[in-house]
DNA sequence: TACTCCTTGTTAATTATATAACAATAGTAT
DNA sequence: ATACTATTGTTATATAATTAACAAGGAGTA
């Protein structure tokens, strides 16, 4: 457990991914500093929150200066954990779970894909991005002997209890959920739920009042 | 634009596909009437959240008694705007193109897929769930012919900036952007930008945080 | 019908978040 | 070297969001 004084706010923690992605991309471009002002313009955020946000992780910047791109960058993969190597598994070999395995974002982010499950004999065996799908059967072995850290749920419905199940049981650290059913666990295990209905309804809002 | 004196925070919209999703599943267990006490147990937030948030628009509940699903569920729909029988085209017929059109969670939620793009030769003429690949060249066209309300971007990111350019000019009213790139647009079309990597980096967040 | 019990709508209090302000300090120019 | 400028870290202020509290008013019951 954390035990600087204060806890970094949930609002904080889900703006770093985007400052992260962001500062990848002025590295990409070879920009080495950049200011809490600059960084403001194009992140839709101010600068102040910006300062205050870094500073509840003690500051990465210098007075006059500004942020050194590079170092910052690491920093924040760093809180993020994404330095760590982890290794994460795909359950359920639909559209959905062969979309994520072959899209780069995931191993792009330093995170490791080691497996894909499925439970339909037709899809067992098959190739998805060079990596051969493996019956589920074998989830739970293969997730103790290689210590696997996160399972990325892509299973239908009716499945989605059995397998987080079997993942928990397991030892898995973290899941990443993106079947209908909401999950909430104990302690031990963190969850992520992504629905990917979510945005288009609230996108739907908002044509609706720009209509109005 | 809205005339009610107080504008509906952000914070409360993305709630309402939460609510508007759970209530779904109460409908088909054929419940008839909840409370926010119910709700909230369910829900991680509190009954006096809930409220709060109903009343922005006017409260849909009656003392004593609590909400009536059947009823909360189609205020909350015509809220955010699911009853409009919304269009939309995918733009990007790869792996999560792909996916998105054969999940059936788009249309379950009243939206209308009517058209897959692709500008690859090899894709263009597929078929996908039963909808052939059009070419994108043909996207403008289109999308005024139909009147399409929403664009759904899921192509490389060096194709990016021309797509959107092409779905403005033609008129569409909103974008889910599902591409690296982070959009922001005039007040004219809504943007929804969804990062697939962000809830993996907070869960990796999550799991560094259990182990300290 | 009348009485009691729930549960809302709504206002008030509290807590959290975002913005503004500014002193401290490193960088830059002369 | 010295002065000047830029930009942070940080504290103080303002705004927003959440929680708590409770009066008002139906629903259920006898």
């Amino acid at each position: 457990m954390n035990d600087k004084s204060k806890k970094v706010p949930d609002v904080v923690i889900k703006r770093l991914p985007r400052y992260y992605r962001y500062l990848g991309e002025l590295l990409n471009q070879d920009i080495k500093r950049i200011s809490s002002n600059a960084l403001s313009e194009k992140m839709n955020v101010t600068a102040s929150q910006i300062r205050q946000d870094f500073n509840y992780f003690g500051g990465f910047g210098q007075q006059g200066y500004g942020y050194n791109v590079e170092y910052l960058y690491g920093e924040i993969g760093d809180i993020l954990g994404l330095n760590d190597g982890d290794t994460m598994v795909i359950i359920g070999a639909g559209n959905l779970g062969k979309a994520l395995a072959s899209h780069g974002t995931f191993e792009r982010r330093g995170f490791k894909l080691v497996g894909i499950f499925d439970n339909s004999p037709d899809v067992i065996g098959t190739v998805i991005n060079g990596r051969e799908v493996m019956d589920v059967k074998g989830l739970e072995d293969f997730i103790t002997r290689n210590r696997v850290d996160i399972g990325v749920i892509t299973v239908p419905r009716a499945a989605v209890e059995e397998t987080v199940e079997k993942l928990v049981k397991s030892g898995v650290k973290g899941l990443l959920n993106f079947s209908y059913a909401e999950l909430k666990l104990g302690h031990d295990v963190a969850v992520e739920n992504v629905h990917l209905s979510d945005p288009l309804m609230t996108l739907s809002y908002k044509i609706k009042q720009s209509k109005e």
